[in-house]
DNA sequence: TCGGACGTCAAACAAACGTTTGAATGAGGA
DNA sequence: TCCTCATTCAAACGTTTGTTTGACGTCCGA
């Protein structure tokens, strides 16, 4: 076994576990074990564990948001400069939920973990998230901003808000659809979940805007 | 110091500590440090710090589904039997939301635990959320089905996984809109949060069922 | 054939964890 | 006053944690 096919499955029983059970209940040994490696392969090849989070994340966030980007670009310049809402919507949602659907990739193990991660309080993935996002959520918000001129940029940021957290709960709270629909919705039907996504989203971020109440 | 009082002040702050670690790194010691209490307190009370956790969520979700009741039973008599879409979705969210406002009840830092804990795929919470929850989903969904007579109710299944979801992340990652607006969105101000929510989702319960598409 | 990287391995490290124990404390009733 | 019972306390329990160590094997260039 050569020493990039020992870092890999590690990163790849990581990226497992770590979502099955998250961070800080996840031994290095049960991922060492589970990976058929030795304990200390974890530490001459990451440093640490944090190093090694840091890593697993890494890994696929850069790409999943590089594509991103490309989706919007290309939508871009085939609607010559703004796409609808709609559009906006695929480029941001698809990159996360399609890849699922080519499991063999393990990008379904990473979402669950990404999922979950957006409220991991910790700074080292505050940080991460910053740095990782910092482009994305800058030219989605301007994209989403041309397609909707009548909505104050005050609504836009909540609203936006809002659709990140649908997509985070889907990818984080499968269970939570078979308990709302006892069982006859399938979370994992990412097809349909972009779909369904995308239908409630493009509705939201088009609400009207309400008249303030005086608030007594 | 009544046996009460210490009891009590190890939930407080394990509710608070909680929130801000997350189980698994938030230690008894962590706890009964900050509370001023013996570390073996816990098991004396308690029992285990399994027990402590569940001991946390029932303090809380017993009231706050109960009011979320209570509301839609107000709301249905009122309506003569089927209120508006926004009126459900108040009665849902204000309980939530508006315990916000009185910081003094501690609440804050539960509905902040509250969010995260979606997310925990451990088995002892999913029971208890079937328990906690079984009622209020049966009435809400009901309500939501009669005053959305037209859409079929895999949609709302859906439709209400995401409105769902919108609040958890709501709740669970206020750092997120600080970061989307730039800091010019406040996420602690809970009734713009609540005016914003309920515009959001209202539009997306209401969007119209697309036609599905043949998958190729 | 030698020698030095490179990677793996079992073993051990100190620290932190949840939990248990048995003595000390203090208020209330007989 | 004495006994009782609920509560608190410091100390220790055995595990598990992330991390470190030094020996061992293996490959490649000289």
């Amino acid at each position: 076994m050569t020493a990039k096919e020992t870092s890999q499955r590690i990163l790849d029983v990581a990226e497992q576990l770590f979502a099955e059970h998250g961070f800080d209940a996840t031994s290095l040994r049960a991922i060492t074990k589970e990976a058929g490696v030795n304990l200390a392969a974890v530490h001459y090849h990451f440093g640490s564990k944090e190093a090694l989070v840091e890593q697993v994340f890494a890994r696929r966030l850069g790409p999943l948001n590089r594509r991103r980007l490309e989706l919007l670009d290309r939508a871009e310049a085939e609607a010559g400069g703004t796409p609808c809402v709609e559009t906006i919507l695929e480029c941001f949602y698809a990159p996360a939920l399609r890849t699922f659907t080519r499991p063999e990739s393990g990008h379904g193990h990473f979402m669950r973990l990404f999922g979950r991660t957006f409220t991991e309080p910790n700074e080292q993935m505050r940080n991460m998230f910053v740095e990782q996002f910092g482009e994305v959520v800058r030219r989605f918000s301007a994209a989403l901003s041309r397609a909707l001129p009548h909505l104050p940029a005050e609504h836009l940021w909540w609203r936006m808000h809002f659709m990140v957290g649908a997509m985070a709960h889907s990818l984080s709270c499968p269970h939570g659809l078979r308990f709302l629909s006892g069982g006859r919705c399938d979370p994992d039907n990412h097809e349909e979940a972009l779909r369904q996504l995308i239908a409630f989203v493009r509705a939201g971020l088009r609400a009207p805007v309400l008249a303030r109440q005086v608030t007594s």
